[in-house]
Order: structure tokens, then C-alpha cells, then sequence
RNA sequence: GGGCGCGUAGCUCAGUGGUAGAGCACACCCUUCACACGGGUGGGGUCGCAAGUUCAAUCCUUGCCGCGCCCA
């Protein structure tokens, strides 16, 4: 039984109504014990976040994988939840204190966590809400959060366990440091932007009366950051350099700080680059730490003039002038800092050697510094000149857990698609450095790490074992500091399984069996997954790693709020549906390439579900409903036979597609389906012809699109679903895929295809020669084909209707204009005296029997080539053969219509 | 400097060792009883440039030009 559809197709009534009823009836994740598992884990948004473009990318693709897979029957599981996001959600609270007067120190840190909590729960996790108007079907009775206890439990025993086994350290060492967040950040959490800088060259004077071979009492060092010099602990050159082997050794008297320090033979110091002396700054830039190691420098003796803020802070050894104290490292809203005043200093004493430029007249003007564009890393996220400071940090050893996944994509256990990324992936992997995971947040999860008087750390689940470890009474104080969010988040495939309890789920669903996500995420989260997923359970969390691009602005620039430039995808959902987004999204997403964002595009999607909708009321009004079996059902005319084997290979070449995940493949074949074979041919043939087997072959057609095309178009097909029978009990969300049990029939196929070749270029000739389209003609077959007869008269309703040919005439034409059309091997005369233009019939056959002509002598030149017939592919040379054999018939037949004409 | 990718119809993009396709846009026609968010027909490309491999290159190789991203 049908239900009569609205005649106005409105997704958002559509969306609301159906993606409640999967949930509560949970429809995402049926029952099914014994199927075989399927599983993906979402990449957990941020809990701060909201839906942008690039999740709307992202969440489709996984749609479309785990409904595809639901409807093949496994039991697919599409793990959701948010993450924590240490950084951005602490900055959201300590904003809204900010705006009421207040700040995070005015309250203790468990005070402050309840606060984020409370936030957390009112306002955060925007985002799932919105996944839902996508149509996501994922788990959402298990949603995670990795502040979860057991999540937290989860990642508190990773670190002990990773510490015990030497993976996990305490280092001291220079790191990212923000400002302005006053927290370590990762090196991919940096981001190096060339700004406009200075180059200033001092002299830095020798002590005790040495000079350089060339007899100079000083070397020339010049630097970016003159401010690192109240920080100064060497001056190196290189080795090699016979300019400054004599001073190698002596030493430098600082001008600012009357600080003394050596000059350093290091093969850092580049004889090429200006003079060849570097100044060695080893507490503020990473190169110098490295050549102030190799000093012999302990970084515990580095002299440190920042606090952690960036203002100048006393140097250890007490030589900082009073008047820098408390200064910024540099010029900052407007303010002179450090920077400024050692340069002014500098040139007041005479150490500065300015920089000269001369004008077109010869004149020369000095200035302070050379103007330079740096390479200069900021925060993504405070947006702040980034400073190397030194400070104590735990490190986890990715070196060493890096190997287990190299391996894993170079032996196949994994791999990833588009295989492309691999280079990307191994240059990074094998050239990893230590992870800095600590940092100086109070929202996250805190390093389970507690320290006795002398700095000792034990490292435990709980205060008590930590306890334990240290010793009856000694106090001990936790660590401040919290974990990387990508810590966690790495544990994602198993963790939210359960681990490290040993689960039935965790033990159905992991490893997983694919992870789609921006090749963003790469780095931060995908291989961070591999090296804890292999380190941790053993197997590697996914054998299929899919990597998509970015959704583009329209003019291809990146999507930015700054920019002004971002699509909302909801504003596209209202107004096109989320069906047509959706299948924007995946007829978009070709392997290794970004996606530009095209509205039109979108516009077309909603025509085509549009089009569909209409498609069914129309089947619908004619008696057509929903099919009663999973088989084709038995036909016996061609028209019928053939929308069966169209259904067949469309589902091979889906299958297929689906398999190489080649989701722009998969959307294009049912789409061209939908539109090109059922709505454009079949329909109208079977139109006045809705006997009781074509009903059935049409239901049962229209039910295989609705099936194919739901993992795409999830509502407007579960509506149609819904509307073509009376099936509560069987939801289309989880119906099952098709199974035709038929075979493509290779004679009703080309009766089909010599129906739709005469009716097309019928068409073509009464549009060429500006005979109404709706005009009746006779037409006249004198020599018909078996093939061509059988079908004229079988069809001669459908051409009747269609090619508006009627009656067809199996007989000699009479004499006369007429114009000439061919359908396969057969040529159809029609009579037009009085009606058309002769001339313009003759040149209609002309042009084409050029292009057939030009098409034979080029096909006969190379059949004529020795080399061809004998080295080309046996295939070639008989298309070759085919298709030359076509066009010469083609050529005769137009001769022939032209000789008519006379 | 190293790596990756891109350059195909006006636009956005597929594509294959045997001489190119889609959607949109464009032109003309159609108020045909599912659909004008529609139907029919058509125009339009030296597949960035050059050389090489091959019987044959848009597709393979090399170089060049232009664009983008990542890493240093």
C-alpha cells in the first residue's frame, strides 16, 4: 500500500521527522549479535566547537561508509563523542570570567574545573547536535568524552605504563612556549609566518687585549633578536674559519652586561654568512642550545632573561641591568621593549655597525638595522610570537614509538588512501622528535606524576601507590601540570571501546576497520593513533587510513573567519536540504584533491532529489509500490529486462566504487542512474503500459535506487521508502542491500539500446530540420534488421509515444523528400513532401557522412599500418575492424539518403 | 632548499596508452496529463608548453612555465 505523497517535496520537515525516529528507535546501531562487525571512530570534534565545512565533509563520508555498510547487514558501529580540547575550552571559560570582570586565578583549580564543568554541560557539545541535522548515524548511546573516568583511567595508565617502560621522561630542554597562554605547545602546533624584521650587526669586543688575525679588537655578530643578548653565553665560529682560529678560546666582554664569555669553535657557525661569528644565546633559541650543549653548557647552567610572559626577567648570573627588568622582549603595543633598548644602548656606546643605503644620487643614509623578512613562529592558537624557553617538560619517546607504524605501512598492515600521503607520512615519521605532552593548563587530565622535596617524581595510577613508591611520611606534591589533548585523544580507537578492560566490544570492534579524516589531522591525531593504538594493544588500530582534503571558498582560498570567507553548512542545509549537501560532499570527493565549494553544485544535488520525488509520485500515481521480494522479479518484455540488468550493473559499479572508496565515483553511478537510464528512459517507456509485471519490475527497480542512494540521501529516500509501502517494521536505514539474482540480458539490452538510438536521433533530425517535436510521421524500413523488427514491433506503442514514428512501414519508401535517420544497423525513411527543406535535410546528411568519412579514412590508416595489426593489442585492432565496418555502412547509408534527395 | 599535488569545454571537476566526458552556464525548441528545481536538441576543448619512449600519448619519461600545500 502506497501512502500519496506531498506534492511539494520539503526537506526540513523530512530531516526533523526521521533522523528522531532512527534515533529513538535505535536504528543506528541495531541488534546484531552475529554479524560481522564494522567499525569506524569519529574524530572527536572539540567540545567548544561548531559544525564548519570541512566536519560537514568528513562527517558525510563516514556517513556514507557506515550506512553502506549497515545496509550490507554487518554490524556497523560508528563510535561518537567530544573531546576535552585543553587549550581552546579553558580559553572559552577564562573569556566568559573576562567579560564579567573576573579570571581563572581568582579561584582555586578544582573551583575553576567545576566551572568548566558546568560550562561543559550547559553549553558545550554544540557540535553533536549539529552532526544530527547532517543525518550522521553514528552511536550516540555511547558517546564519549575523554574527560570520562574511565577514559581519564584509560589515559592515566598509558602514561604510567609508557613511563615504566622508558618511553614516557622528564627533560629539561628549550620548548615551544606561548606567552600569552603561558603553556609548552607542540612543534605542529606552531606555525612559521616570514613577517618583516630587522638584521643588526654589533661589534662585540674582545677582552684582555686579544685581536683576530686581521688585527681587530672585536668580532661582528649580527642577529635578529638583539634582545637575547642580555642572555649571551658564547660567540662561536667555525672551525675551519683561519680568520678567528687565533681567538678561538679567549674571550668576549659583553657591552650591556659586562658579562665575559668565550668564543667557541662549532661547525654551526657558517663561514659564508656575514662575518662568520654567531652569538650564542643557548636558553632562547633552539640552534644555540645545541651549540651551547656542545659548549659544554648543562641545561640546568643556561642563563635564562624571560619569564613567562616574555618580560626580561634577572639572569642567574645577575648581569641584566636594572633598567631592562620587567620589559617586554619587544616592542609591544606600542611600547619599547628589550629589544629597543639594547639597540639603543648598543649604539649609544658605539657596538652598533649601522646599516647603509645609498639613494640614486649617491647619498647615503644610516640605519639601525638591515630590513629582513623572518621566518617566525607564532601559536596557532594565541596567535603570539612563539618563544623557545627552557623549561622542565615530560617527553614521550616518539622515536621509538614511531617504528611499529613505519612498519605497519610499509609491510600493508596499513595503508592508506591516497596512497600519496605515504612519502609525507614516512619523512615526518622517521624524522620525529621527542613529543612535549605537559602543559600548564588546569583543564585536561593531570600528569599522574608527584615529587618529593628533592624533585624526585614517582609516577602512579593514584596519590596512595605514589605514596607507596616514596615512602611512609615523606610529602610528596602532584604534578600541575595536565596532559597534550592529543595525548587522549590517541587512545580514541580503543579507549572508547573499553580498553584496557578487555571488553566483548572492544574485542568485536577493535582494531577498527577504517579512520576518515583530514590530511590536517595527519600528524597531530591519525599517527599518534598508530603509535599508541601498536604500542599499547599490539595491532594496529585500522588497516585503512583515508585522508580527504579541505573544503575551499569558492575562489579556492582557504576558509577563514578572519577572512570572512566561511560557508555555514547549516545555512546549506536550510536552504538546499542536507540530503543535497550531503551528496554534494561526496560527488566532490575525488581522491588527493581539495574540494572547492560550488553552490550551484548543491542546487543541482537538490534538483536531482527533486527530481526523484517526482519520479516516485508519478510511479505511484500509475499503481507502482514497494517490491515484495529481494530477487528481481520475473519479466518477460525487454523493457523490463533491461531496467533489471541496469540495476545490476549499477550495483556492481557502486559496489566497486564503495570499495575503493571512491565516493565521487559511487554518488556519479547512481545518480546517472537514477536520472539518465529510470527517469529519462524507463519511465517513459513503460508509460501507458503499467500491466501487472511492469508494475512489479518498476516497484522493485525504484526500491533498489531508494536502497543504493541511501547512504548518500539518507532522508528524502527513507520518506520514499516509507511513502512506496506500508513496511514499519523494515526502515530503510536498515533494509537490505540488493541482492537482483539476475543476470544483465545482453537481447533486451540491445533492443533497449536501438529503441533509445532511433528515438534520439529522430529527435535530432526534427530538431535539425525545424519539424515540430511533436509532429506524427510515417517512416518507411525496407531491409529491417532481425533485431530492429522484432523491436518496432513490440514497441510500437513506446515509439509511437517517443520517436513519434507511426506506423512504421516494413517497405520500400515511395519516391520523394524524406528525410533519413538510422538506429543500429537499420535506416528509417520518412516522408516529409512538401515538409522540409531539402537543402537542409541534404546538408543534415552531409555533415554527418564527413564526420563518419573523416572517422573511416583515420581508422583505415591505421588498420593499413603494418606496425598496428601486428604489435597493437589483439582488442585495438578489433575495435579498429568494428568500428571502421560501422562507419562504412554509415557512409553507404548516407550516400544513399542523399541520392534519394537527388 | 626538500617533498607532495595541481594545470582537461566559460566555471567546478571526472577520465583512459588507441584520438575526450559530467554538472552548471550558454543557444534554440517545448505551457507533452511526475517533475520548468522540468523535457528535447545543440555549440564549445591544439587535454599548460617542449622534447622523448611507443605502431599509437591528454594519459608514461624528462625539462620548462604557472599555481597551491607541507616540511626545513
Amino acid at each position: 500500500m502506497s501512502t500519496e505523497l506531498s506534492k511539494t517535496f520539503d526537506p526540513a520537515d523530512i530531516e526533523r521527522r526521521w533522523y528522531a525516529h532512527w534515533e529513538e528507535n535505535g536504528l543506528f546501531r541495531p541488534e546484531r549479535p552475529d554479524a560481522e562487525p564494522f567499525t569506524i571512530v569519529n574524530p572527536p570534534p572539540n567540545v567548544t566547537g561548531s559544525l564548519h565545512i570541512g566536519h560537514a565533509l568528513d562527517n558525510t563520508l563516514q556517513d556514507v561508509v557506515i550506512r553502506y555498510e549497515r545496509l550490507r547487514g554487518k554490524d556497523a558501529l560508528w563510535v561518537v563523542g567530544v573531546d576535552h580540547a585543553g587549550i581552546a575550552t579553558q580559553m572559552v571559560v577564562e573569556r566568559q570570567m573576562e567579560a564579567k570582570q573576573d579570571k581563572r586565578t581568582n579561584y582555586s583549580r578544582e573551583d575553576f574545573i567545576d566551572k568548566v564543568w558546568e560550562w561543559k554541560e550547559e553549553s558545550g557539545g554544540q557540535i553533536t547536535r549539529q552532526l544530527r541535522r547532517l543525518g550522521c548515524s553514528m552511536d550516540w548511546s555511547r558517546e564519549q568524552f575523554t574527560m570520562d573516568p574511565h577514559f581519564t583511567q584509560a589515559v592515566l595508565k598509558t602514561f604510567v605504563d609508557l613511563y615504566n617502560d622508558g618511553l614516557i621522561y622528564r627533560d629539561k630542554r628549550l620548548v615551544n612556549w606561548d606567552v600569552k597562554l603561558k603553556t609548552a605547545i607542540s612543534d605542529l602546533e606552531v606555525e612559521t609566518t616570514d613577517v618583516k624584521g630587522g638584521f643588526w650587526h654589533f661589534r662585540y669586543p674582545l677582552a684582555d687585549g686579544v685581536t683576530t688575525s686581521e688585527g681587530k679588537d672585536y668580532l661582528v655578530v649580527a642577529t635578529t633578536r638583539p634582545e637575547t643578548m642580555l642572555a649571551d653565553m658564547a660567540v662561536a665560529v667555525h672551525p675551519d674559519d683561519e680568520r678567528y682560529k687565533s681567538v678561538v678560546g679567549k674571550d668576549i666582554l659583553q657591552p650591556i652586561t659586562g658579562r665575559r664569555f668565550k668564543v667557541v669553535a662549532d661547525e654551526h657557525a657558517d663561514p659564508e654568512l656575514g662575518s662568520g661569528c654567531v652569538k650564542i644565546t643557548p636558553g632562547h633559541d633552539f640552534n644555540d642550545f645545541d651549540v651551547g650543549k656542545r659548549a659544554g653548557f648543562a641545561p640546568a647552567e643556561m642563563l635564562n632573561m624571560l619569564d613567562a610572559e616574555g618580560n626580561v626577567c634577572q639572569t642567574a648570573d645577575g648581569l641584566v641591568p636594572d633598567e631592562f627588568l620587567g620589559l617586554h622582549r619587544f616592542k609591544r603595543d606600542g611600547v619599547d621593549g628589550a629589544r629597543e633598548l639594547v639597540v639603543a644602548r648598543m649604539k649609544e656606546l658605539g657596538f652598533l655597525i649601522p646599516h647603509v643605503t645609498k639613494d640614486k644620487e649617491g647619498n647615503e643614509t644610516l640605519h639601525d638595522a638591515e630590513p629582513r623578512t623572518i621566518a617566525t613562529p607564532f601559536g596557532d592558537r594565541g596567535g603570539v610570537v612563539i618563544e623557545p624557553w627552557l623549561t622542565d617538560q615530560w617527553y614521550v619517546d616518539a622515536e621509538k614509538l614511531a617504528k611499529a607504524p613505519i612498519e605497519a605501512v610499509k609491510d600493508g598492515t596499513i595503508e592508506i588512501v591516497p596512497k600519496s600521503w605515504e612519502k609525507t607520512f614516512f619523512n615526518w615519521m622517521e624524522n620525529i622528535q621527542p613529543w612535549c605532552v605537559s602543559r600548564q593548563l588546569w583543564w585536561g587530565h593531570r600528569i599522574p606524576a608527584w615529587y618529593d622535596a628533592e624533585g624526585k617524581a614517582y609516577v602512579a595510577m593514584t596519590e596512595e601507590e605514589a605514596q607507596a613508591q616514596a615512602g611512609e611520611g615523606v610529602a610528596l606534591t602532584r604534578d600541575d601540570d595536565v596532559l597534550d589533548t592529543w595525548f587522549s585523544s590517541a587512545l580514541w580507537p580503543f579507549a572508547t571501546l573499553g580498553w584496557p578492560e578487555k571488553t566483548d566490544l572492544l574485542d568485536k570492534h577493535y582494531p577498527n576497520d577504517l579512520l576518515i579524516s583530514g590530511f590536517d589531522i595527519l600528524f597531530f591525531w591519525d599517527a599518534r593513533m598508530m603509535m599508541q593504538g601498536m604500542h599499547l594493544t599490539g595491532k594496529a588500530p585500522w588497516p585503512r587510513l583515508y585522508l580527504h582534503g579541505l573544503v575551499r571558498a569558492a575562489d579556492g582560498a582557504k576558509m577563514s573567519k578572519s577572512k570572512g570567507n566561511v560557508v555555514d553548512p547549516l545555512g546549506l542545509i536550510d536552504q538546499y536540504g542536507a540530503d543535497a549537501l550531503r551528496f554534494f560532499m561526496s560527488a566532490m570527493e575525488s581522491q588527493g584533491r581539495d574540494i572547492k565549494m560550488d553552490e550551484k553544485r548543491v542546487e543541482g544535488y537538490r534538483n536531482f532529489a527533486t527530481k526523484l520525488w517526482n519520479a516516485t509520485r508519478f510511479c505511484q500515481s500509475n499503481g507502482i509500490g514497494a517490491s515484495t521480494s529481494i530477487a528481481a522479479p520475473a519479466a518477460t518484455q525487454a523493457v523490463n529486462k533491461w531496467i533489471i540488468g541496469e540495476v545490476v550493473e549499477t550495483k556492481n559499479a557502486l559496489e566497486q566504487a564503495m570499495a575503493d572508496l571512491r565516493f565521487d565515483a559511487a554518488a556519479n553511478t547512481i545518480y546517472h542512474f537514477v536520472w539518465d537510464r529510470f527517469c529519462d528512459w524507463y519511465i517513459e517507456l513503460i508509460k501507458g503500459n503499467f500491466d501487472e509485471e511492469t508494475r512489479a519490475v518498476a516497484g522493485w527497480a525504484l526500491d533498489q535506487i531508494l536502497v543504493m542512494l541511501h547512504p548518500f540521501m539518507p532522508f528524502i529516500t527513507e520518506e520514499l521508502w516509507s511513502k512506496q509501502g506500508d513496511r514499519p517494521d523494515y526502515p530503510l536505514i536498515t533494509a537490505k542491500w540488493p541482492e537482483p539474482q539476475a543476470e544483465v540480458d545482453a537481447q533486451a539490452k540491445a533492443e533497449i539500446d536501438w529503441l533509445i538510438a532511433l528515438t534520439s536521433a529522430v529527435r535530432t533530425a526534427k530538431n535539425e530540420l525545424g519539424i515540430a517535436p511533436g509532429a506524427k510521421l510515417e517512416a518507411y524500413c525496407p531491409a529491417p534488421s532481425a533485431l530492429g523488427r522484432k523491436t518496432a514491433e513490440e514497441n510500437a506503442a513506446a515509439i509511437e509515444r517517443l520517436a513519434r514514428l507511426t506506423p512504421i512501414h516494413f517497405a520500400e519508401a515511395p519516391g520523394g523528400a524524406a528525410m533519413q535517420v538510422a538506429a543500429g544497423e537499420d535506416a528509417f525513411i520518412v516522408p516529409l513532401e512538401g515538409v522540409i527543406d531539402i537543402e537542409a535535410e541534404k546538408a543534415r546528411l552531409t555533415k554527418a557522412m564527413e564526420a563518419s568519412a573523416k572517422e573511416a579514412k583515420s581508422l583505415e590508416g591505421r588498420l593499413g599500418n603494418a606496425n598496428f595489426v601486428e604489435r597493437a593489442k589483439p582488442e585495438a585492432v578489433e575495435k579498429a575492424r568494428a568500428d571502421l565496418a560501422h562507419h562504412t555502412v554509415e557512409i553507404e547509408r548516407l550516400t544513399a539518403a542523399l541520392a534519394r534527395l537527388g
